[in-house]
Formats: structure tokens, C-alpha cells, sequence
DNA sequence: AAACCGGGGGC
DNA sequence: GCCCCAGGTTT
């Protein structure tokens, strides 16, 4: 189905994928980097390095998967976790709901396997958080099984190796790789070929720069043998990301801040921030950024804004009512925000009305640092206290 | 199939 | 700025 036929250079190429297993597992065991989460075959170390790890750079996750595993160090110890502290030691690591399905499959495991994450693809396939690929990494990496775990890396190499013209990203041409992997897989030692194929494509087929001069299976490399290791793998275009303007309110008083949680469903779900008014970057004007201000000040102290805020200066000059103290720009995968923080000149002794105190608490200072904080404000915190809210 | 879901590092 | 990372879930 793919456009290699022409080159004559994979007309071995069925039998040619066991030698492939082959030098590749003798090349990953001279030259594999010493990971934290190779130096174990526990299924559950193996299952929080593999949630840490999607998405994210095995130099960010190390820190964390320590930190992580030290909290919690076995299965039971993080299904019985509050999962506010779970999601503390996940901060900054992003894509939270990661840590919640983390949380629930150690909940399903200790409720319904006895506490052992099963050693059956079906099973763990069944877990939160559990898809495909992670499938493949448990159960060949801890339990050693013949099941293919194909990532970003493995789609690259394979793309490259196999001279794949198609984008990757399409659903039929990643099946496609899944199957001749799960045939490679089947013909090699499962917990050495999976890490392998990873590590090739961490350290070798890497997306920029390559390293064919050292690559273990450049012979029968269809993207090394037509000069097209730079063009592979493609990938369909991606949109725009849509653009927001956050304005954010700053109301300190007697050494606490107003802060509020998120809804506990969507982006960020019920981590902590500034009480704030989003709006689309078209409409976010200095105007209305002031006037959302206003809004929101006067919803939040069920009072008129203009009895609280002072609107002239001591001086006669035209006083302004909010001060930015802060911007910060933050981008999503699908969505970038430009967060603008402002202080109302003039406030004391700031009561809440009652209508908004559900998600809105004053915390002392002091106990910042014990909620859970999106990055953009961990960065806002910082700059304007001074103070560090991670883990 | 497309949208949603964080954050960071390399260039 | 752009790319993309040891992806999964929801719509």
C-alpha cells in the first residue's frame, strides 16, 4: 500500500524484520542510556514512568518520576492518596488528567485484581489513562509479552525506515505500523525490542539531525537509501491555535490573596488561579480588559466599584483604578492565552458577597504553595510574591 | 476524524 | 516563531 515499490530496496522486507529486531536489540543493549525506569520491571513503576512519559520529555519526567514514586511507592499507597496530592506532585508536568487516570487505575487494579496490575493485555488495556501504546509498554517492557507499543518515536522510525510517504498521523497508516511491529515484536525478546525501537528513535532517528552514521539498521533504511530521512515522517497540517485574553484580579489583603478554583471538568480542572474573566483576544481591548475588571470587582464585593475605588489621587491628576502588576502569555496545545493581571487602587477591607463564595476562598500567603497552580500562575506568583507554589 | 488536554526544549 | 515530544479521551 505504500509507495516503496518502485525502489526494489524492501522487496526483503518481510523477512528482513526479524534480522531488524535482531541488530537493533544488540545495538540497545551496548548503548542504552541508564534511565531510572529501566533499573526496574515492576509493572506499576513501569505503568507511572509511561503515563509521565506521554507527551513529555524523559528529561522533564525524571525529577518527577522520583519525587512521584517516593510518595508513593507502591499501587496501594496512591489508590488511597487524596488526589489533591496527587495532583500536587504532577504540577507543572502538565496534561492533568493523566494523574487522575493514573489515580483511578491504581483504584481499579486494588479493587478488582487484588492489588496486581494483571498480567493480560485486555486488562490493563481496560485501565484509565491506558490506550494502545501504553498497553504495549507494560506488557512488553515489565511482563516481557510479544505486544507492540508504538509512540511518536516508533511511527518515525518506521516511517523513515519503511519509506513511508502517507502521514503518519492517519489512523489506516498507524495501523499499518502496528502490524509490522506486533510481527517484529513476536519475533524478538519483547522487553528489549520495545525499548529498543524506542531509544532508536530518542537518540538516533531523531526528528532533526540525524544519526544515521551510527544507526544499528541503516542497511534496508528506505529514507537513508533515497536522501529523504529529513521529508519522513510527514504529518497533516495542523490548526491554529485560538487566541484568549485573560484578565486576572489581584486582591490581597492582611497578608492573604483571593483565589479561586477551576471547574472540575475541562482545561486545568479544579486547579487554583486568580479570580479572572476570559474573553477572545479580538474583543480583549485596554477598554474592556478594564471594564471585565470592573464587572467582576463588583459582582465578586456585591458593591458599586466606583464607592470603593478611589478615582482620584492625592494630586488632582486622573487616577487610574486598576494598576497592572503582572502579564504573563501562556500557549496550550489547541488554545494560547495572554493573561493580564490587575490590582484595583484603593480597596480595604474587602468582604466577599455571598453569592460568590463557592469557588473563591483569601488564603494566607503562607498557604499558597499547598494548592495546585497551572504554570502561568506558579510563573505569576513568583514574579509578583516572590515565592515558589511547586510541589 | 477532529477536538480537547500542558508544558518545555531545540533550533 | 515552529516543531514535537515514550498519547488518551471525548465528541
Amino acid at each position: 500500500m505504500f509507495s516503496v515499490a518502485g525502489f526494489g530496496l524492501v522487496c526483503n522486507q518481510s523477512e528482513s524484520l526479524d534480522e531488524f529486531g535482531h541488530k537493533l536489540v544488540l545495538w540497545y543493549e551496548a548503548h542504552h542510556r541508564a534511565l531510572p525506569w529501566r533499573q526496574t520491571s515492576d509493572p506499576y513503576r513501569i505503568l507511572v514512568s509511561e503515563t509521565m512519559l506521554q507527551q513529555t520529555r524523559v528529561e522533564t519526567v525524571i525529577p518527577y518520576y522520583h519525587r512521584f514514586l517516593e510518595r508513593f511507592p507502591d499501587i496501594s499507597s496512591l489508590a488511597a492518596a487524596e488526589e489533591s496530592d496527587v495532583l500536587k506532585l504532577w504540577q507543572g508536568l502538565g496534561y492533568y488528567s493523566r494523574a487522575r487516570n493514573l489515580q483511578r487505575a491504581a483504584k481499579a487494579v486494588c479493587e478488582q485484581h487484588g492489588g496486581e496490575i494483571p498480567a493480560d493485555a485486555e486488562l490493563v488495556r481496560a485501565l484509565p489513562g491506558v490506550g494502545p501504546y501504553t498497553t504495549g509498554a507494560v506488557m512488553s517492557i515489565a511482563f516481557n509479552q510479544p505486544v507492540a507499543a508504538v509512540d511518536g518515536n516508533v511511527l518515525r522510525v518506521m516511517a523513515r525506515y519503511l519509506g513511508i510517504e502517507e502521514p503518519i498521523d492517519e489512523a489506516r497508516v498507524k495501523l499499518d505500523i502496528e502490524k509490522q511491529v506486533q510481527q517484529m515484536v513476536e519475533g524478538s525478546v519483547p522487553r528489549l525490542f520495545t525499548q529498543a525501537l524506542m531509544e532508536l528513535g530518542a537518540v538516533v532517528c531523531t526528528p532533526k539531525r540525524v544519526q544515521c552514521l551510527v544507526c544499528p539498521v541503516r542497511d534496508g533504511c528506505v529514507a537513508t537509501a533515497t536522501g529523504r530521512t529529513a521529508e519522513l515522517p510527514r504529518r497533516k497540517p495542523k490548526k491554529a491555535r485560538k487566541q484568549y485574553a485573560i484578565m486576572a484580579l489581584w486582591l490581597e489583603q492582611d497578608g492573604h490573596l483571593l483565589v479561586e478554583q477551576r471547574p472540575d471538568t475541562g482545561l486545568l480542572a479544579d486547579m487554583w488561579q486568580l479570580p479572572m474573566v476570559e474573553m477572545t483576544a479580538s474583543k480583549a481591548t485596554a477598554d474592556n480588559l478594564l471594564l471585565a475588571a470592573e464587572r467582576r470587582l463588583a459582582t465578586l464585593l456585591d458593591v458599586d466599584t466606583d464607592a470603593v475605588v478611589v478615582r482620584e489621587t492625592p494630586d488632582g491628576e486622573a487616577a487610574q483604578k486598576f494598576v497592572q502588576i503582572a502579564t504573563a502569555r501562556h500557549i496550550f496545545t489547541h488554545l494560547e492565552w495572554d493573561v493580564s493581571v490587575l490590582r484595583p487602587v484603593g480597596l480595604h477591607n474587602v468582604r466577599l458577597s455571598q453569592s460568590e463564595t463557592g469557588a473563591l476562598r483569601f488564603v494566607p500567603l503562607a498557604d499558597l504553595k499547598k494548592l495546585v497552580w497551572p504554570k502561568v500562575y506558579e510563573n505569576i506568583l513568583h514574579e509578583v510574591l516572590d515565592i515558589d507554589v511547586a510541589h
